[in-house]
DNA sequence: CATGGTATCATACCACGGTATGTAAAACCA
DNA sequence: TGGTTTTACATACCGTGGTATGATACCATG
């Protein structure tokens, strides 16, 4: 599988690409992201807005990119949590992972993420993708717990997965305002044990 | 207790604020918050910027001012449901109300407030305040439960609430992501059914 | 009554995200 | 090879939320 051969101009487009993302996050990382202007982000990688906004359709989805990287962590996650006795330990291991990601990844750049997909213009926001990973694989681990008889069935897998979701993504909403004074991963992991006793099959 | 004696100049000052809200929040519902702008209020008003400014801090503030009105839904609420029979009822029933009270604010101003409260700017955010109604009652009704043997009492009543907030919330945030397309309430009613069962108390 | 302060606005302006348009060169195709 | 289309930018500009400054009327206080 060699390198696949690219124009010149496609390759400097993709440096240039490169370029404006390397430097918008480092400034975000430094500055703070609302603090950090387009022309700055531009003026830093010597180019003018005219690139900057052929290569992204707006400031926010440079975070978007970045986030949207995280979800191949949850296939990672997802395997090594495979030998697991049981669906509900699986459930917690990877929710588990998923919010230490979140922490990992900084309630800054978290909050510019939850505050630019609820957007008005937005109309397609990544998060509630289903077809991300992190539904994929929670509404998986659900399904098969149901099969196994060790989640309560009188709820669609897939419902029951949206549901669990949106419960964390209560918690990371909350922190954001909060702007990370609380312990995000310690908070979870207590919902956690509360809801997997609520998903034990109903006698 | 007579109307307090309110000088000229102070009374015109609300006048003109209450002006500049009701034309905003008119505008807001027939057109969308994103598609008026500060301008726009303040020339429907007769006024200028200066004007709104000086009574307002921001265009968001608008949304949040009409929404902090709903804490005292919650105080009726919750004395209306004052006689039924134990906690977990009270519990469910509370906050089925509070959800419909959102239903009915409508997606579109919740999308708004839900947007503007994690904006990177805002510091003290209304949402999160545990001064509200909203988490008094919700403590309230928790705590009490834990006392008569109802609720499980090995998490603090003010943790418990907050995270059991959030779990709402959370639905909410996804609420608005998907722009109402799905039934917040129902959602939120299937959710309680499943909170309440972690809520028992433990053998 | 004089005077210093304050609340209510008006005017002018800025910052910044985003867009419309132009252009030169590269890529595609006959 | 010659013409057309597309890519990768640059330039100039706009819309809008928000601010800085100023003016005027009002009010409290000596």
């Amino acid at each position: 599988m060699a390198k696949r051969k690219e124009s010149p101009r496609t390759l400097k487009g993709r440096q240039t690409r490169q370029a404006i993302f390397d430097t918008a996050v480092d400034l975000f990382a430094r500055k703070g992201y609302d603090k950090v202007t387009v022309d700055e982000i531009c003026s830093k990688v010597g180019v003018t807005k005219g690139a900057f906004y052929n290569h992204f359709r707006s400031k926010d989805q440079i975070i978007l990119e970045e986030f949207m990287r995280m979800d191949e962590h949850y296939v990672r996650v997802a395997g090594e949590i495979s030998s697991l006795p049981n669906s509900l330990e699986k459930l917690k291991a990877f929710n588990h992972a998923a919010i230490d990601l979140m922490a990992e990844i900084g309630v800054r750049l978290m909050k510019v993420l939850y505050h630019s997909q609820i957007a008005p213009h937005m109309n397609k926001p990544y998060l509630a993708d289903e077809r991300r990973y992190l539904y994929k694989i929670t509404n998986e681990l659900i399904r098969e717990g149901q099969e196994r008889g060790e989640i309560r069935d009188d709820i669609p897998s897939e419902e029951m997965a949206s549901m669990f979701i949106d419960c964390f993504r209560g918690q990371i909403y909350h922190w954001c305002l909060a702007n990370g004074s609380f312990d995000l991963v310690g908070t979870c992991d207590r919902l956690m044990d509360l809801l997997l006793d609520s998903l034990q099959p109903r006698g």
